[in-house]
Parts: structure tokens; sequence; C-alpha cells
RNA sequence: CGGGAUGUGGCGCAGCUUGGUAGCGCACUUCGCUUGGGACGAAGGGGUCGCACGUUCGAAUCGUGUCAUCCCGACCA
């Protein structure tokens, strides 16, 4: 390609409106432009580097056994109805009526759809297993759209199914998906760890995440994920999963006899222990949420925060959040207390649900609000003095140093760009759905699926954020759009001209995918595009031409060779053979 | 959905307080000159100042509304 043919404007300066590398340096570089909020064009730069990342990841599918194919991104809300998704997905679902006002949505993720072709083709358990696969852009209408391409509402992504007849088939087709995501994303040149996470809204039990690390706190930081890590074993975990081990504390404490005193304005932990001088491990906080739109009480320890997935999902919810001043002031009323935040307690409060978590159990003579304003009981003790909770279960957000839940060593935390996941559904869709197969015993059974998604433009973005320097971007070399950029000093010597037009056609011929910078440009602009666009190597044809020799840049590692342009030559297609 | 901020040529911004018919840098066009890290000179083209209503002789500027965009929050009682 010839750099005065390509369709690319590189800016001068960096967009007002971006906030980390990955979406500053796409649009500066020429490769992406927005078109409405989350909504990106792919200029042709960044088209060929979404193709090199489907074609990794066409190549590992495909290899892996799965078969490619195309569902439409239009789909009914009948099957959405059937699977019982229509009513749960919230707003992320984009609805839409047709001419005929039929109920439509455009496709976040394929699960009815795919069920839909599994139980009209597939009849038999003998030609199982099948795993199927497409990369489609996909919409979610997202409450916030940020970072570019890392968080889009329309975005581009693979996702697969597999049907089984059976649990080992699904653990089968599930570690063969898993291998396969490894391999993609070290062919793209991005690390990733393979986490634990929540199963979420697409339902299901054990699922996987796929996340780049992304370590850096200096800068912004476009990790979205707190994962948490044993430093010892291999246990990895996002936030929203993760569990641990305490370390000892202190859970016993001062006041032997229980009594309701005074505790003026101490709206939070931090000021009651403070006022009381006390550790904040004796005692018990409670916050009301309100989980699809039925109150709960959460009791945990006083130094402990809930984490709202793990909460949630006690309770199989679809959202959560905290309770308002004014439903707290509800809830109070109806139990006959006007307390506010900071003085709430279990003790007396009717018509919700109450949940503790394990770190709760073990406090003797705590401290815990009673319902009435400015004061609290301190000396409590379960069973005596305020009734532990029925239910109690692990609903706190791990924190760095707790203890491995398998190892017992420290656990770490890191964020991370999560690019993909794989998810064990079980029945799930095919028993709402009614997908079914005969199997070896002639009986109809539901089949048991997976689901494996990947997404290809925010892989792309993550790259960027994984290497980029002040200068630009440094695309690895199996996913950058062009292998070389051969650059011509001064378009007005007819020498270097002449030879870098040599050395273009010479690479052509041998399938290197090379920019000529034919521009009549000065040198500066031609090169500061160069390492702005982050193409792997340069190939600059100056003033050593006399000599025969050319500088061979890698841009990587800022590495520079004074060769001959047949060695340079040679160079390339070793490269990429 | 709350809080904050911003909307002025393709991009980055000034002008607004104190109303008088729109400006700078980059980019673009033509010419000259220049060619190893975003040169220089000259001459050009391009903007209903987000939109609507209002105040006024007169609105980018003041007021009301609205839309869009960005940031923060969706948070520990």
């Amino acid at each position: 390609m010839r750099m005065s043919n390509l369709f690319v404007q590189t800016l001068r300066e960096f967009p007002s409106d971006a906030e980390v590398a990955s979406h500053k340096l796409l649009v500066r570089a020429g490769y992406i432009r927005k078109l409405a909020n989350g909504i990106y064009n792919y200029l042709p730069l960044m088209w060929r580097v979404l193709k090199k990342i489907e074609n990794i990841v066409r190549e590992e599918m495909d290899n892996a056994g799965a078969q490619e194919l195309l569902m439409p991104f239009v789909q009914p809300a009948e099957l959405w109805q059937e699977s019982g998704r229509w009513d749960v997905y919230g707003k992320e679902l984009m609805r839409l009526r047709d001419r005929h006002d039929r109920e439509m949505c455009l496709g976040p993720t394929h699960e009815e759809v795919i069920t839909s072709i599994g139980r009209e083709g597939i009849r038999s358990y003998k030609q199982l297993p099948v795993n199927l696969y497409q990369i489609q852009s996909k919409f979610r209408d997202e409450i916030r759209p940020r970072f570019g391409l890392l968080r889009g509402r329309e975005f581009i992504m693979k996702d697969a199914y597999s049907f089984d007849a059976n649990e080992e088939g699904l653990d089968k087709s599930y570690k063969i998906m898993a291998e396969a995501y490894k391999r993609i994303f070290e062919r793209c040149g991005l690390e990733t760890k393979m986490v634990q996470s929540d199963s979420g809204a697409i339902g299901g039990s054990v699922s996987h995440e796929f996340m780049v690390l992304v370590n850096d706190k200096s800068e912004n930081n476009a990790g979205e994920n707190d994962v948490f890590y044993c430093t010892k074993c291999s246990y990895s975990a996002n936030s929203n999963h993760a569990v641990s081990v305490l370390n000892e504390a202190v859970t016993t404490g001062k006041y032997e006899k229980a009594e309701i005193i005074d505790t003026p304005s101490t709206h939070s932990i931090e000021e009651l222990s403070e006022f009381l001088n006390v550790s904040s491990t004796i005692i018990c906080k409670s916050l009301i949420y309100v989980i699809d739109g039925k109150y709960v009480l959460a009791l945990i320890r006083g130094d402990r925060t809930v984490e709202e997935t793990k909460l949630m999902n006690a309770f199989c919810g679809n959202e959560i959040r905290i309770a308002s001043a004014g439903e707290i002031e509800e809830i109070m009323k109806e139990s006959g207390f006007n307390a506010v935040a900071g003085f709430i307690g279990p003790k007396g409060l009717k018509n919700i649900e109450i949940i503790a978590d394990e770190t709760v159990k073990d406090l003797k003579n705590f401290i815990i609000g009673c319902n009435q304003n400015d004061k609290h009981m301190v000396g409590a003790n379960w069973g005596v003095d305020v009734e532990l909770p029925d239910r109690i279960c692990d609903i706190r957000l791990v924190e760095e140093n707790d203890k491995c839940p398998e190892c017992g060593s420290s656990l770490k935390v890191t964020r991370g760009i999560e690019v993909g996941n794989i998810f064990k559904l079980g029945t799930k869709y095919s028993k709402a759905m009614n997908a079914t197969f005969t199997d070896k015993d002639g009986k109809e059974k539901p089949f048991i699926m997976g689901c494996y998604g990947i997404g290809i433009s925010r892989t792309a973005a993550a790259a960027v954020e994984r290497h980029h320097d002040e200068h630009g971007i440094i695309w690895p070399l199996t996913i950058a759009p062009y292998t070389v950029i051969v650059v011509p000093v001064s378009d007005q010597d007819v020498q270097q001209m002449e030879v870098a037009q040599e050395i273009y056609k010479k690479l052509q011929n041998k399938k290197v995918e090379v920019i000529l910078d034919d521009r009549a440009e000065r040198a500066g602009v031609k090169l500061k595009d160069a390492d702005l666009i982050g193409i792997p190597y340069r190939i600059t044809v100056g003033k050593t031409i006399k000599d025969n020799l050319i500088e061979f840049k890698t841009r990587a590692t800022g590495e520079i060779e004074l060769i001959t342009p047949e060695a340079a030559i040679e160079k390339l297609t070793e490269n990429i053979s």
C-alpha cells in the first residue's frame, strides 16, 4: 500500500474526549472514529487489525473442532420470551419494533438463537458434541460506554456455543476451549490470566474469564476488573467471585454486659470505632440492599466490605443496589423505628430478609446498631441479645493479603481487562427452550451447553493498552495492520526514491505486508507517523544509500541496524514465514 | 438514574464577565522554498457559534428549555 493512497488521517493532538491510552492512540493514529456514544467506525487500518485477530481466532477455533456460522443480528422477542430473558435482561437489551409492530431486539449475545438452531438440527446423541461459533457485531446498550473500544455499545465479538450429551462431554468441550483461548491470546501477543468469575446474567455455574493484566497504577488504568491471585499457587479470581481465608483478628469485644449506649453522630464504622476506641473488627455492620425490588439486610464485620455480586447471587437476583435514605426511612417506619443509616440493626425489623456474612458469626461481646439514632448496643452476643440470621454465607469482598483458599498463601490484587470468557451453561437454555436430543437409552434429554466469548475489538484495544510508548502504538507483529513501512527520507532524492520503490516492490512480491511512505512530506512527519501508527518494522532509506545501506528499525525495541536492502528483505521474509 | 463540566470549521482551543455581525494553531488548496524526527513565506477555501424559544434596535455572548458529549457516583450505614 502506498501511503499517499492509504485512507488514514493522523492527528497532531490527542482527542479531547479520550481518557485511556488505547482510545487516545487509536483515534489519533487514524484507526477509529466515533460515530455516536460507544459506537465507532473501524477505518481501514483498524479493520486490518481486526481481521488479523479474527483470523487467528478462526484458525484456533477451527483447529479445536468448532464450525463457523453466522446468525442474525436482529432477533425476534419470542425467542427471548421463551428463555425467560426478555423480562430479566433489562435496558442493556436494545429493543425495537418492526413495521408490523412486532417486538425485536439487537443481539447482545446469541444463546437463544443457537439453542433454536440446536433443537432443530440435532436429533441424536450421535451428532454430539457440536461446537458452533460466529464473529459478528454485538449491541449492548451499556449504562455508560467509555474507554473507546474497551467498552463500546456496538463491538465485535466471537461467540461460540457447545452442545454435549452429558456433563463429562461439557467438561471436555470446556477444556478444549480454555486451551484454544490461551493459544489465541498468546498468538495475539497478549499474556492473559484465566481467572474464576461470576457467571452473571448469562446464567450457568462454572465460568472463567481471560484477563489481560494491567498493573500500571501510575497512569489512567483501563482495567475495569480487580483480579485476586495467589502468589504461590494457581488460584486467581475476579473480585466478584473471589473467596479467601481471613487472617486472625480480634473478634471479642471488651464489653461484658449487653447495654444500649449513646454514640452520637457515629454514622460510619470509622466514626464509631474511633468514638468507642475499639477495633472495627468487633462491630457488626448492617446494610440494607434492594435486590430485584426486595429489601435485604446484610450483616458483615465492620472492617469488611460487601461484594454486591456475591450478595445478589445469594438471592439469585438480577439487579442490586444499596437502599436510598428514603427507602430506609420507609423500612424503619414499618417496624416502628425511625433510625437512619449508621444506626440500623437486625433486631425487631419486619418484612426484610436478613443475611449474614461468615465474618459475623464468631463475634462476641460485639457492637451493633439497634435502630435508635445516636445509639448502639455494645456487648451483644448472638442468640442472647440478637438472633443470628438463618442465612450465613460468604458475601464479602476479598482484600489484598487475605489468605488463598487453596493453599493459604497471601493474595494479591491487580487490574485486568476481560478479553474472553468461557461458561458452563448446563441445561439453562436447553430446558427453558425445550431443546432436546435422543440419548443412547432412547430418552429425550436437554442439551448440556457451554458458551465461549472473545471480544475481538476489545482485544485489539487491550493490545494497544499493553503495547505502546510515548510515540505511539507498538503492534505485536501478528496483529499489526502492516509488517513494515518503507520511508524514503527525501522524496526529492532520486536515488532514495528509486531504492525505496524497489524494496517496496520486492517485499510485495514476497507477500510481505508493506507500506511505502511516498508522500511529499518532510522526514520528520513521515517518521513521526510511522511511530504513531505502530508498524513493527521500518526501513528508512536515507543518505547511507550511497553505500548501499538502509536503516532497519524494530519499533518495539528501538533497535536500529544499518544493513543492505537485500539483508532487510531477507530478514522480513524470514520473519513472516 | 443522580452530581459536575463542556458544546464555536476536520482536530485542538480563544472570544462570553462588560451584547455591535467570529478568531488562533494544526489540517486542507495553490505557489515558492525546504528534506533524518511533526520547517518557513505568500495567497486562499471552509463555521446557521449544538438546537429551540425568549430578552434586545442588535445575541456566540444574557435568560429559559432541550439535546448531545465527557468525567465522577451508582458504594460500606
